[in-house]
DNA sequence: TCTGGGGTCCTAGGACCC
DNA sequence: TCTGGGGTCCTAGGACCC
């Protein structure tokens, strides 16, 4: 590629000295994952995805021959590759695997910042001594992921984080690829714009417009032009990587902003009671996990997407912070109905929690009216039920199911 | 083609305070 | 009567990522 590169075998060289940034990938993930147990499809086209309006979450490299790709309507992939065989996620696995992998990552050092439950970055600098060049790293990496998992993953090795991401994505699948620091500009300037991490469709399109095509064009491209066109920062931003840098450091130790849950209902629905239901069960969902992090929220939102896919977000910031199942609620359901558009079809409705704090740190003020013991107390009943008998085992009453009014449903 | 669920970050406008 | 600038917090929406 660009002579900085070491192929699927590994026979790269890298006697470069700045290059201690490891992007690893996990190749296909959930697909990969489901298929350990399945090995007879190995080969086959195999989509993972479910519901009547899912879309897909991992194909194997048999189906994306057919053009089928992540976040694709299922009803599209169908089409697209007809003898792909469509399975149902199983996340508990997704995320057994995951913890495994991450185990053996953390074995080479422990500054590594998890992407998501299939990718991680990691900082190589301190652990030369023990395991060698970051080449020779990212090989031992891939080889005990498909030692012990059964599975494969591209590594990308870079001076920073990001080019070291775009590197993994070019590696795929099953691949390798080191860019030195030196050979970092004449690696992403060749590339589309599209390459850089944070340029999606509309950043594309705009770029488009300025006739931006590579990232050797945006560098090119006078900074007040790029800001105009895209704002401050992301103008900035972009102008940044197309230099080659990246000041951000693989941060092992960052905590969530923010905690949702939401659920699009697989028919529309304009029923009001049905739908103060589903903000109900969202509502202790989200509580629940801020309980397991020990973490409060001040700010509650909504959000609703009509059945025409427009989408609103409502907001309330609370006096006290909470991590109250039935608070949230509470503000969920105001907000609910302050929105006002009763009647209409709701395609989607998620619960989210911002603006979150420890819950130790969070001194509850008690108004004299105030009886938040109870619904405390009755959530942390829940939640130890929950841990006995499996989630959801507990629950509001009102989230039962209707009694049927025939018996056909049994 | 008909669009999931979990997140992060940025922008812009308004309220409010100094 | 007309006219500031800056800072912080909040809300709504949108782009983007996996």
């Amino acid at each position: 590629m660009t002579g900085a590169t070491a192929g699927p075998a590994g026979t790269g060289t890298d006697r470069s000295v700045g290059s201690p940034i490891l992007h690893v990938d996990m190749d296909a993930f959930f697909a990969s994952v489901t298929l350990l147990e399945r090995p007879e499809l190995r080969g086959r086209p195999v989509i993972i995805g479910g519901g009547t309006r899912g879309v897909v979450l991992s194909a194997t490299y048999e189906a994306r021959a057919f053009g089928v790709r992540s976040a694709m309507p299922l009803a599209r992939a169908r089409r697209l590759c007809p003898p792909a065989l469509v399975l149902p996620p199983e996340r508990h696995r997704y995320h057994e695997v995951s913890t495994r992998v991450m185990a053996i990552l953390r074995d080479i050092t422990p500054l590594v910042a998890p992407l998501s439950v299939d990718e991680a970055f990691l900082d190589v600098s301190g652990s030369r001594r023990l395991f060698g060049t970051p080449a020779e790293i990212a090989r031992l990496i891939r080889a005990r992921v498909l030692a012990e998992e059964g599975l494969t993953c591209s590594v990308g090795v870079a001076p920073t984080m990001f080019v070291a991401k775009i590197a993994s994505t070019r590696s795929k699948p099953d691949g390798l690829l080191v860019v030195p620091a030196g050979g970092v500009l004449s690696f992403l300037h060749p590339l589309p714009t599209s390459a850089l991490w944070g340029v999606g469709q509309a950043t594309e399109a705009a770029l488009d417009r300025l006739g931006l095509r590579t990232i050797g064009d945006i560098a090119d491209c006078p900074l007040p032009t790029l800001q105009r066109a895209l704002g401050q920062a992301a103008g900035a931003h972009l102008n940044a990587l197309a230099h080659g840098r990246d000041e951000r450091a693989v941060d092992p130790g960052s905590t969530e902003v923010s905690i949702s849950a939401e659920h699009t209902l697989s028919v529309d629905s304009s029923d009001q009671d049905a739908l103060a239901r589903e903000l109900l069960r969202l509502s202790g969902q989200v509580a629940r996990r801020l309980r397991d992090r020990g973490r409060v929220t001040r700010t509650v939102s909504i959000k609703i997407r009509l059945a025409d896919f427009s989408t609103l977000t409502r907001a309330r910031t609370l006096r006290e912070p909470t991590d109250v199942s039935q608070e949230i609620y509470r503000a969920a359901l105001e907000l609910f109905h302050e929105a006002g558009f009763a009647g209409k079809a709701v395609r989607l409705v998620g619960v989210r929690a911002a603006n979150l704090a420890d819950a130790g740190g969070a001194g509850h003020q008690l108004a004299f009216d105030e009886r938040p013991v109870g619904w405390s107390q009755l959530d942390r009943a829940t939640d130890a039920a929950g841990r006995r008998f499996g989630t959801g085992s507990v629950g509001p009453a009102s989230l039962l199911p209707r009694q049927p009014r025939r018996p056909e449903s049994i």
